[in-house]
Formats: C-alpha cells, sequence, structure tokens
DNA sequence: GCGACAG
DNA sequence: ATCTTGTCGC
C-alpha cells in the first residue's frame, strides 16, 4: 500500500494510540494496594523534571520518591501528552528503586478522544493499575458536583460514563478522576477518596507536583 | 467554518 | 506547563 497525500504528523501517534487502547482494562483492583505512587511532569527552560513518590497505603506515609530530568524533545499538542512527557515519568518511576501496586498519574485515563490518556497509556506500557487526575477536562463534559466537600457529579464521553468530576475541598474547582488501566470507575473514586489529605489534589499527585517544581527551588528578588 | 483543547 | 505581586476571602 502507498499512502496518497501527506500525513497529518500526528497520524501516528494516534493509530498507536487507538491501537493500546484495546489493551486497557477497566476492572476492579486486584487487592488493597501496600505502595501506592505518584508521577507529575513539570518544565523550564526546555527541561522537562519528572518527579515520583511513593507512599505506603493506606497511610500514605512517604517512602521514596526520585526525579528525572530531560529536555523537551516533543511539544504539547492536546490529546498526545503522554508522548512527551510519559518516557520521563517512567524513568522518574524506575528511579524509585521497587514496584508499587498502583500509581495515579497528574493526567487523563480514558477520557481521551481515542481512550488512552497519559494515565492509560502509562499503565498498559508498564502493566500496572493507573488511574489520572486532572486539574481539567480534555474531552467529555461533566455534571458540577454539589457545593459540599466530596460531592461528585459524572464526566460523559460518547454516552457513557468515563470518570468523575470531584469537589476534594470546600469552594475548589472539581479535579477529574479517570480509570487508566486495570481499576474501574468506583475503584477509581475510592482510593481518590482515600488519598486526600484536605488539599484539592491527593496526596500522591499533590507530592509529585511539589516534588517536580523542585524543594526550594522558586526563589526571586 | 468556528471553537475547544490534559500538561 | 510557564510568565508573575498583591490581594480577596474563608
Amino acid at each position: 500500500m502507498v499512502r496518497k497525500g501527506p500525513v497529518g504528523p500526528f497520524e501516528g501517534a494516534a493509530e498507536l494510540q487507538r491501537r493500546l487502547a484495546q489493551e486497557v482494562r477497566l476492572c476492579p483492583l486486584a487487592g488493597e494496594p501496600r505502595l501506592v505512587a505518584g508521577v507529575d511532569c513539570s518544565e523550564r527552560d526546555r527541561t522537562i523534571r519528572a518527579a515520583a513518590v511513593l507512599l505506603s497505603w493506606p497511610e500514605l506515609t512517604p517512602a521514596a520518591e526520585a526525579l528525572f530530568e530531560g529536555p523537551c524533545r516533543v511539544p504539547y499538542v492536546p490529546g498526545f501528552l503522554s508522548f512527551r512527557e510519559l518516557d520521563s515519568m517512567v524513568r522518574a518511576l524506575e528511579g524509585l528503586g521497587m514496584p508499587f501496586d498502583l500509581v495515579m498519574v497528574d493526567g487523563c485515563g480514558i477520557a481521551h478522544p481515542r481512550g488512552l490518556g497519559i494515565a492509560s497509556h502509562l499503565g498498559v506500557a508498564l502493566n500496572v493499575p493507573s488511574l489520572g487526575i486532572s486539574k481539567s477536562l480534555l474531552v467529555g463534559s461533566f455534571e458540577e458536583p454539589g457545593p459540599d466537600p466530596l460531592s461528585i457529579g459524572p464526566i460523559w464521553l460518547n454516552r457513557s460514563q468515563v470518570g468523575w468530576a470531584l469537589r476534594s475541598r470546600r469552594g475548589a474547582r472539581p479535579i477529574f478522576v479517570t480509570p487508566g488501566h486495570m481499576i474501574d470507575l468506583d475503584g477509581a473514586l475510592d482510593v481518590t477518596l482515600r488519598a486526600l489529605r484536605g488539599y484539592r489534589l491527593p496526596e500522591p499527585t499533590r507530592l509529585a507536583d511539589l516534588l517536580s517544581k523542585g524543594p526550594c527551588q522558586r526563589k526571586k528578588r
């Protein structure tokens, strides 16, 4: 087969996403986690910095943390975030030096145009249970959760529910919880609720976010 | 054609 | 994501 015209720069990537999305499994968590990881990326001066943290479960006691830095090689394009950040996230997670039972990723899971947000992509790539925690929605619509803390509303995409909008803190905008891989809607919500400690973001993602920004790294005069 | 658009 | 000081509100 010979292609006719020029192919969009992300056609190959989109095709890979559609293929990997078929590997995503939405099912109850295999068992109660013992170690939960959190990952996030930040960037500064064309350098990507991925941070991973490891917490005991359900105490949420810090057990390990790791950083990975590398040059930005791929631009951010909505719908293709994983091609920009996944490798760095995996490296940071490897830096933890031990396996974990679940990973919470800063980004979307199945709430994605082709069903493979970065949380799902990471879960499939590492063959580990994963879920996404994002601060806004890439696709789909959601029912605004009530004003009371822990209120929830479903996230809809193509007539089916793909996650939850969660009011994790009073007065704060909701966060979006979506299954990544080897977990289901109820499991993703349950784990997220149990990982909250009074902040808008659950501990795994919140701590990874702080670490990626760098401890005592920001100071301007 | 126009607007939306994880981080 | 990042650029940025002070400021409004619980």
